[in-house]
DNA sequence: TCTATTTGTACAACAGTGTCGAACATTTTG
DNA sequence: CAAAATGTTCGACACTGTTGTACAAATAGA
C-alpha cells in the first residue's frame, strides 16, 4: 500500500488545528509537519479552498466549524446519560442542585441537571447558556478544558473577575485545587463548585458541578462540596469508539 | 496558489462519505473522483491510517467517528436560538406546547422548547430523549433528514407503528404531506405535528413540533397545525460559515 | 513615523510522488 | 461451480509536490 504524502500531512495539519486551543501561524504548522513554508502555505491553502480550514485577519488558521468540535452531539448524550448517576448522588448527598455542562464556543451549555428538593434552590434550566469567567462550571473548562479566556469579560455581581490577570491567576488556583468555585460571581447569593468529566481520551468533555444559596454555604462547606465533587466516582466509557 | 490535487481529493472523499447515508464502495468513489480504482484504494487507506475514515467487514468505508456528525455543537446551539422566535410565536398562536429537537443517533433530544400556558398540556423537558418511529419530531428526521429506520420498533401505545414497511409508508406519506404527524403513537392522548428545519446548506439540522392533547386537537385542527407549522417563518444563518 | 524583523505568498525547476494501466486476489452473483 | 464484479498490488512514466529563493506584507521596536 502507499501512503499519499500530502494527503496525509493535510490530516495531519487538520489534526493540529482542531487539537489547538487557538488558531495557529503557518510557521508553526510548518515545523511541525516539518516541511518549508512554501509547502504547508499549499496545504492550508488547499484545506481553505475545500472548506476544512479558515484563516483570520490575522492570517492564522483555525479549523473549519464543519470539522466539528471535540466531540459530537453523540460523544455529549453518552456523557450525559453516564454522568446521571453522579449528579443524583451529589444531590442526595448534599441537598443541593447538581448540574452538568458542555462547552459551545464561549459559552457553557446545560445538557442536565437535578434539582434540589428544598425550596429555596439555585435552576439554571438544561438549555440555558452561561458565560465561561463567572460560573464555577465554566471557570472548569478554563482549567481544565481548552476552553481559552473569552474576550470580553462583563460584569454581573460585585465579585464577577472582569480582569483578565486575575481571572488567569484563578485559573491557575483552580488548576492546582481540582475544583472551580464560583463565589457569588454570576449571581448575587449562589454559590458553587464544579470539576470537569473527562472522555476516554482524556480530553475534557463535561463540567459538573453543585450550585446552592450562599446562606447554606458556608466557606467550610464550599471546600467539603468541592472534595465531594471531586471525589465523586463517574463510570468510565463503556464503548471504546 | 497551487491547489494540491491529492489532498483536495481526500478531502472531497470525506466530503462524500460524510454525506451518504451508508458506507460507501471502493469503485462508487473512484467513480465520484473520478480516478482510477488504484488511486481511490490509495486515498482511502491513507485516510483509514490517518484516523479519518474506517473500513467495514464488506470492505465499504465510512467516516471516522471522529469526523463528528453532520453537525456540531455550536451548528446546534445557533439553530436553537433561531429558532427561538418561531417556537414562541407558535405557542402564543396555537395554545400549545412547542419543542426544538436534533437527531442523536438512533433518537431524538429536546434542545428546547416554550410551554403552554394552558392547564393541561404536554411536557417532554428539554434534554429528554424520544424515540424516532412514534413521534412527530422523529419522524420529521426520517421523511425529510437522513435517519434511517431504527433496527427495532418498540410498541408505545395501540397506535404505535411497529412494522416497518407500514412504518416506511408514512414516512412516505409525510414527505408528501410537508409535516410529520403523531397521533397518540408514542402517549396516549398526546397529538403532535413537526417540521424540518434546513441549515444553511440544505441538510436537516432539527425539528420543530407543536404538541398538545388529543382533546384539544381534532383532525380538522391538527391539519390547521401542521400547515402552520410547516408556514412558519424561521430566520435563516446570518453567518456564511 | 520610520526602520528592522518576522511572517506569509509567489515563482521556477527539479525530484519524487501520485496516477495510470494491467495483472492478480478476493468476494459476490447467477 | 462458473462468471462477473470488486478491491488490492505492482511497475513505470509523467506530472504534481517539494524545495529554495525572492518578494510582499504585517508586526515590533525605536
Amino acid at each position: 500500500m502507499r501512503v499519499l504524502q500530502s494527503l496525509s500531512r493535510g490530516l495531519r495539519t487538520l489534526d493540529l488545528l482542531r487539537e489547538a486551543d487557538e488558531p495557529l501561524r503557518l510557521t508553526h504548522i510548518a515545523d511541525e509537519l516539518g516541511v518549508r513554508k512554501s509547502n504547508a502555505s499549499h496545504i492550508l491553502k488547499t484545506l481553505v479552498a475545500a472548506g476544512w480550514a479558515t484563516q483570520d485577519s490575522t492570517r492564522r488558521y483555525a479549523p473549519a466549524a464543519r470539522c466539528g468540535g471535540r466531540h459530537t452531539l453523540s460523544d455529549v448524550v453518552a456523557c450525559k446519560e453516564r454522568c446521571r448517576p453522579a449528579l443524583e448522588s451529589l444531590v442526595s448527598a448534599t441537598g443541593e442542585c447538581a448540574h452538568l455542562a458542555v462547552l459551545v464556543e464561549h459559552r457553557v451549555w446545560y445538557v442536565d441537571k437535578v434539582e434540589s428538593t428544598l425550596p429555596l434552590k439555585v435552576d439554571h434550566p438544561i438549555g440555558a447558556l452561561s458565560p465561561l469567567h463567572c460560573t464555577a462550571l465554566g471557570k472548569a473548562f478554563l482549567a481544565f478544558g481548552k476552553a481559552a479566556i473569552p474576550p470580553v469579560l462583563s460584569k454581573y455581581t460585585e465579585r464577577t473577575i472582569v480582569d483578565r490577570h486575575l481571572l488567569a491567576r484563578d485559573v491557575a488556583a483552580t488548576r492546582a485545587r481540582g475544583f472551580a468555585i464560583d463565589n457569588e460571581e454570576f449571581a448575587e447569593g449562589i454559590r458553587c463548585v464544579a470539576r470537569p468529566v473527562y472522555d476516554i481520551r482524556g480530553d475534557m468533555i463535561a463540567a459538573l458541578g453543585i450550585s446552592g444559596p450562599s446562606v447554606r454555604i458556608d466557606d467550610e462547606r464550599l471546600e467539603e462540596f468541592g472534595a465531594l465533587v471531586r471525589a465523586t466516582v463517574i463510570v468510565p466509557e463503556d464503548n471504546a469508539s
